[in-house]
DNA sequence: TCTGGGGTCCTCGCACCA
DNA sequence: TCTGTGGTGCGAGGACCC
């Protein structure tokens, strides 16, 4: 029997939350974002539903616009409990199944499964999945990185502009892409393609003259080290050959820290007020963490400008705390050490923890 | 498309020290 | 004592992901 690994992708997973509990809404363009409220500045699409999409609207995009390409759309405000909730309920069953299950996010799991047969298993867990009333789609790969991409081509929408012949078909939702097949279904398509590599990268390979992942396949591993460092670089060209782990972690890692940020609705000019929203989200997030019995070794704040320039400055702290008092302390000390002489739209403060 | 929030990991420059 | 060098830790920033 064959190792797999099944990469399950709950599809607009926001958005098929709130179909549950309001099934009036299934097939009507639903938006998931901020408050609901489109007119709310600074605030963004988190999820929206695949009529939603056929208008042009995004993940990522904001309300306003949205707004603009979808008028008739539902504007929904985003329930973290809710989503959380779901999500357990669908990891939960994916345990039910004979493999190891790593959790990757709230809509997303690797399963890693021994079957000569993978797409009975998919099959299965997409049966199971419906049974939420929730949809998936399922990755079928020799590792988590084909996996990954296997299921842009399971999705409904057809995620990519030019979906492999053998996907067309797909209306399974599932989707199976291996080593066997990667040079025929990847080498054509731009770098960007690739779990990993976002548009900067492939901005810098472009300029290599490295297009496609057949490019980066043929690349010389020494001009990338030169380029991206020597562990990126190699890295990248691995990941242009289609490899990628194939460990599945049941228990999850512990988190290296914690953060809050806040995008304002209007910029903020004066340094009380900044010093004062950074007092909040320190106390804010040291709360959250001395609650969970986790222990600071590091405050850091950031502050993104109206120019949307992003700096951040950090300190060691001498003594590792859960002392939500004395986090405010250095938080406020560090805001202290930025020049505020520009209007700040985002301030956010993240705990590093100590490793025990 | 005037660009959220919460994460992780990597690189690079600099200071310090042996 | 001065200078060079290499390792290491820290701070800042970049990039990616959902």
């Amino acid at each position: 029997m064959a190792r797999w690994l099944l990469h399950v992708d709950l599809d607009q997973f926001q958005a098929a939350v709130e179909f549950r509990r309001r099934p009036e809404l299934r097939g009507l363009p639903v938006i998931v974002g901020g408050h609901g409220d489109p007119d709310e500045p600074r605030k963004v699409v988190t999820c929206a539903s695949y009529p939603a999409r056929a208008f042009g609207v995004r993940a990522g995009m904001p309300l306003r616009t949205a707004r603009s390409k979808c008028p008739e759309g539902v504007f929904l405000p985003l329930d973290q409990e809710a989503y959380a909730d779901a999500s357990d309920e669908v990891m939960t069953l994916l345990r039910t199944f004979p493999g190891r299950v790593e959790v990757w996010g709230w809509d997303e799991a690797f399963l890693a499964v021994d079957t000569d047969d993978p797409e009975r298993i998919a099959q299965d867990v997409r049966g199971a999945v419906a049974g939420l009333a929730l949809g998936c789609s399922i990755g079928i790969g020799d590792n988590k990185l084909t996996a990954k991409l296997a299921t842009g081509f399971a999705k409904p929408t057809g995620k990519s502009s030019a979906v492999p012949e053998a996907a067309l078909g797909a209306a399974s939702g599932i989707f199976r892409l291996t080593a066997a097949d990667w040079t025929e279904v990847m080498a054509p398509r731009p770098t960007d393609a690739l779990w990993g590599i976002g548009g900067r990268i492939a901005a810098r390979l472009a300029a290599l003259g490295i297009r496609t992942v057949g490019d980066l396949m043929a690349a010389d591993p020494r001009r990338l080290a030169a380029e991206f460092g020597p562990n990126t670089g190699p890295y990248l060209r691995v990941l242009g050959h289609g490899k990628g782990d194939t460990d599945v972690t049941v228990d999850p890692r512990p988190p290296v820290g914690r953060s809050k940020s806040e995008t304002f609705p209007r910029d903020l000019t004066d340094p009380s007020d900044i010093r004062a929203q950074v007092a909040r989200l320190a106390a804010d997030v040291a709360t959250e963490v001395a609650a969970e019995g986790r222990i600071a070794g590091r405050v850091s704040v950031t502050v993104r400008t109206s120019s949307f320039a992003t700096h951040s400055k950090q300190e060691k702290l001498p003594e590792p705390t859960i002392d939500v008092s004395r986090i405010v302390q250095i938080a406020l000390r560090i805001i202290d050490r930025f020049e505020l002489n520009r209007p700040v739209r985002l301030v956010g403060v993240r705990l590093e923890f100590v490793r025990r």
